[in-house]
DNA sequence: ATGGTTGGGGACCAA
């Protein structure tokens, strides 16, 4: 099984690359964020003639999330259930593959904009509610997206330039922690424990071509799955087309 | 500094 997860950063920009990437690896399941798409101009007519359903929530101007899917699914679930919430950042539903059922959770996770900001505070009561959905959906789920969240200091190409900012502060790392403790793993720190992994790089100042990025992009399996991880791919020729998403592509393939 | 959205200029959001 394989699945591919990319905060494309606007699909309407960026549909011809995400026909690409999937005409390329066929994967299973793809998750977008950042689609910035309103449910009646979604393209799911496009990702149709490929043979995948789409399931979707966006709004005006920003957010928005996608699964786009092969595989026969239910049980949808749009917006994080409890939170008191009109961004458009979540949506999860249940697989099967191959007669095992799977949850797929996929979230666009608050930046949180400066540590002292009420959206930062936003960014923890979001994740706080996510906690709680976990908690009953830890066994055969993956949850992925981006997090706008670098775990540890290796995830980030300047600690020591990152430090008391969004994305790097203790407080996300501790969520991350978390959320890890509630039953999941870090699929891409589980197979290179050493190598950075960067998966976002600014526009600009060439963060790009002088590698000046983060991980703050994620595939997390439960804890069951650990040994069904085959692969996992940053794919970062994506981020060198002409008109890139600011986030690479990244892509899990399990050994079912 | 860059890019996308919206709306028709400039502000806001992103990380």
């Amino acid at each position: 099984m394989k699945i591919l997860c990319w905060n494309v950063n606007s699909l309407k920009v960026r549909l011809d690359q995400v026909v690409e990437i999937i005409t390329k690896f066929s994967p299973d399941i793809i998750s977008l964020q950042e689609t910035k798409s309103q449910d009646e101009n979604f393209p799911e007519i496009i990702f149709k003639d490929l043979g995948y359903e789409s399931i979707f929530i966006g709004q005006k101007t920003f957010n928005g999330v996608a699964v786009i899917t092969k595989l026969p699914y239910k049980n949808i679930v749009f917006n994080i259930p409890n939170l008191n919430d009109d961004q458009k950042r979540f949506v999860c539903l249940d697989v099967t593959f191959e007669d095992k059922n799977f949850t797929i959770i996929n979230g666009y996770f608050p930046n949180g904009q400066a540590l002292d900001s009420a959206k930062f505070q936003y960014k923890s009561r979001w994740i706080e509610a996510l906690k709680v959905f976990l908690q009953k959906n830890n066994t055969d789920s993956f949850l992925m997206g981006d997090f706008n969240i670098a775990p540890k200091d290796i995830d980030c190409h300047d600690p020591q330039k990152w430090t008391d900012t969004v994305l790097t502060s203790d407080v996300e790392r501790n969520h991350f922690e978390d959320i890890l403790n509630s039953g999941f793993i870090d699929s891409y720190r589980y197979l290179y424990p050493d190598d950075p992994g960067f998966t976002w790089w600014d526009y600009r100042m060439a963060a790009f071509r002088r590698n000046l990025g983060l991980r703050i992009d994620h595939i997390l399996c439960s804890k069951n799955l650990i040994s069904s991880i085959k692969n996992f791919e940053v794919l970062k020729d994506f981020r060198k087309l002409e008109r890139p998403s600011d986030h690479a592509p990244i892509l899990l393939t399990m050994k079912f």
